[in-house]
RNA sequence: GGUCCCGUAGCUCAACUGGAUAGAGCACCUGCCUUCUAAGCAGGGGGUUACAGGUUCGAUUCCUGUCGGGAUCACCA
């Protein structure tokens, strides 16, 4: 079923079409001015240019044979050219009707299962996850959900720094500190003990550690080195060791994310694809898109046209080591191998966006991606505090992700109390609202905007619950439930348009195109942005017009199914930015 | 210095990719809980869209320049 744009678009394409114009010059968009019309078209003016007339006579044509078309209960120019269209309420009720029962809402798909690979969230291993984590987790997750819904076969790829010289710090650090070992015997031959030798806590302290004297010291710097390439080289001791470091850690990812109800289709990291480095380097070579500069071997990715410099990607540094971007290519020849997909998404920070575009020319120049696969670095800004600076905690140190979620929970408990909402509820009941208040919270306050460029990080703000926030619209969904469940409603009934209830259902037909929009251009916060105009516009409504006391038998029941679109259609959005509304709260 | 991104209300952000009167939230004022959840609703003030040109019926959006902020520029990730 097309939805009520898509079709009235239909309709003037046809028109402008039968004037010998384009038809796409026939597409329909809200009007700006509710004033005015419901619905508008732009392309008059657009296709008057085209076709050296004047805008006016062109829409005077269109005009006319949309007069008689029993849709619309007004077709009026104004302007330079503008059409503005007015539907009957008969024609709005039926369309209303056919997506009443839709569990779509009415929305469109746009692919018919072709596979996207998202990669998203990048945990490192061994490092304690941090709120720098969680714009890439919750913007990938969201993205994964609307492009799923939207027909796509979606593989979500967790992408671990699993693999790097941070696993060299940490091992030449527990070797420094536990010579005594099994792990660091060489000469151990014997089974290495099933239970880790270290815990995440212990992770969280001693790479810092590491990390910080590798940096100070050259030498020391050294033995993390020589241990990333035994580990590389699979030395037993290290590997094993290296296995309990990825098993602890994924443990502690797969809390953080559970929490925050981010879900990920594959959990393969760097380490995945470290047997995929030297056959395609050898092949690149032997193809003589590999070559030596410097000492280093790498691929040219600077085209003739380019008015800016483009360095170049090292796949193996003089001294032999493999890079970021050389496991980045081999990750594309394992995704092309396994997936075959029409997409890649990469949802990363956006100042790595020199570095994709190197690794997405390489696998385009190499052939190792096709032409017509899109490779998409979906960049975003950095997290700032209010002060718009890099955030931090007052101490001056990074924000732990579960200490986040633990904050925002707490304050919500805290504005259960004030309220006296659920003093009657279990304990667990509180704390699972608690818990999805925070996380709506969180994740609405990021989602909400657009910005390439940086997003100011406000807990005091997010937490706050007031306003445009997740909170608002967990809210006003489950006030909706309440009411529905208050009056026993059951589907049925004739829907009945008025004056007071005709904004909403015009508003329950945009859901199409909203989520289209999100989903062509990766931009979630449309859809939070109508969500929370929907909210609105339903509270507003229901503020104004009391409905269980509404004696028109008729007239409650069509605004309980009113009532129940509404609904459907805000939790289908909260679905898609990763949000789950609670029974009550 | 080269390249890229950004500059919209006091603050945080939108604006359906060139459309009509630039919209929300916070903060600030005024009302509204003995009828469906006040985490709410109704209303008010607040703008030369950084600046200067250009393209056209029409520019926050496209082009040029200036100013300001940020990122990045081969052996770290």
């Amino acid at each position: 079923m097309p939805s009520l744009i898509t079709q009235l678009s239909h309709i003037l394409g046809q028109v402008f079409e039968s004037e010998g114009l384009d038809k796409s010059f026939g597409r329909v968009i809200v009007s700006d001015r509710p004033d005015l019309a419901q619905f508008q078209c732009n392309g008059a003016m657009a296709a008057a240019r085209s076709a050296k007339k004047n805008p006016r006579a062109v829409a005077e044509v269109v005009v006319a044979k949309l007069k008689d078309n029993a849709l619309f209960s007004k077709v009026e120019i104004a302007g330079p050219g503008f059409i503005n269209l007015t539907l009957t309420d008969d024609a709005l009720k039926n369309y209303v009707s056919s997506i009443v029962a839709d569990p779509r809402c009415g929305a469109e798909k746009i692919a018919q299962g072709e596979n996207v690979v998202l990669d998203y969230g990048g945990p490192n291993v061994a490092k304690a996850m941090h709120v720098g984590h969680l714009r890439s987790s919750i913007i990938g997750d969201s993205i994964r959900r609307i492009l799923k819904f939207s027909g796509y076969n979606t593989i979500g790829d967790i992408h671990m720094g699993d693999w790097g010289t941070m696993m060299g710090m940490v091992i030449s650090e527990l070797e420094l500190q536990h010579p005594d070992w099994v792990y660091f015997d060489k000469d151990y031959t014997g089974d290495y003990p099933t239970e880790s030798p270290v815990t995440i806590e212990d992770l969280a302290i001693i790479y810092p550690k590491a990390s910080g004297d590798s940096k100070a010291a050259p030498e020391r710097m050294a033995l993390s080195h020589a241990a990333t390439v035994e580990l590389q080289n699979k030395r037993r001791g290290y590997y094993a060791l290296w296995q309990h470091m990825l098993r602890v850690s994924i443990e502690s990812m797969k809390a953080n994310f559970a929490a925050l109800n981010v879900q990920f289709d594959i959990w393969k990291g760097e380490s995945d694809v470290h047997d995929l480095i030297a056959p395609m380097v050898d092949d690149l070579k032997q193809k003589g898109y590999a070559v030596e500069s410097d000492g280093a071997i790498v691929v040219h990715v600077k085209k003739n046209d380019d008015n800016k410099e483009f360095p170049p990607l090292i796949l193996y540094k003089r001294d032999g080591g493999v890079m970021y971007g050389t496991t980045d290519l081999a990750t594309l020849v394992d995704r092309m191998r396994e997936y075959n997909p029409v997409k890649m998404l990469y949802i990363v920070d956006q100042r790595q966006n020199l570095h994709f575009n190197q690794v997405f020319r390489a696998g385009y120049i190499t052939k190792i991606v096709p032409e017509s696969v899109e490779l998409n670095h979906l960049g975003y800004g950095t997290m700032n505090g209010t002060d718009g600076k890099p955030f931090k905690t007052r101490d001056g140190g990074v924000l732990r992700l579960e200490d986040l979620i633990a904050m925002g929970r707490e304050k919500a408990l805290q504005r259960l109390e004030e309220a006296h909402v659920g003093d009657d509820f279990s304990k667990e009941e509180r704390e699972d609202i608690a818990m999805k208040v925070a996380i709506a919270a969180i994740k609405f306050a990021d989602l909400q905007n657009n910005r390439i460029a940086d997003y100011v990080f406000d807990l005091d703000r997010m937490t706050s619950f007031e306003g445009k926030t997740g909170p608002y619209l967990l809210y006003q969904a489950v006030r909706i439930k309440s009411l529905l469940d208050k009056a026993g409603y059951k589907t049925g009934g004739e829907i009945i348009i008025s004056d007071i209830d005709r904004p909403l259902y015009l508003m329950l037909s945009e859901l199409s195109e909203v989520i289209e929009n999100a989903a062509r251009n990766y931009t979630p916060h449309v859809i939070c942005d109508h969500a929370y105009k929907l909210a609105q516009a339903f509270s507003s409504f229901y503020g104004n017009t009391h409905i269980l006391s509404e004696e028109n038998a008729a007239q409650k029941q069509s605004w309980l199914t009113l009532s129940a679109m509404v609904l459907a259609q805000l939790e289908l959005m909260l679905n898609l930015i990763g949000v789950n509304v609670p029974k009550r709260m």
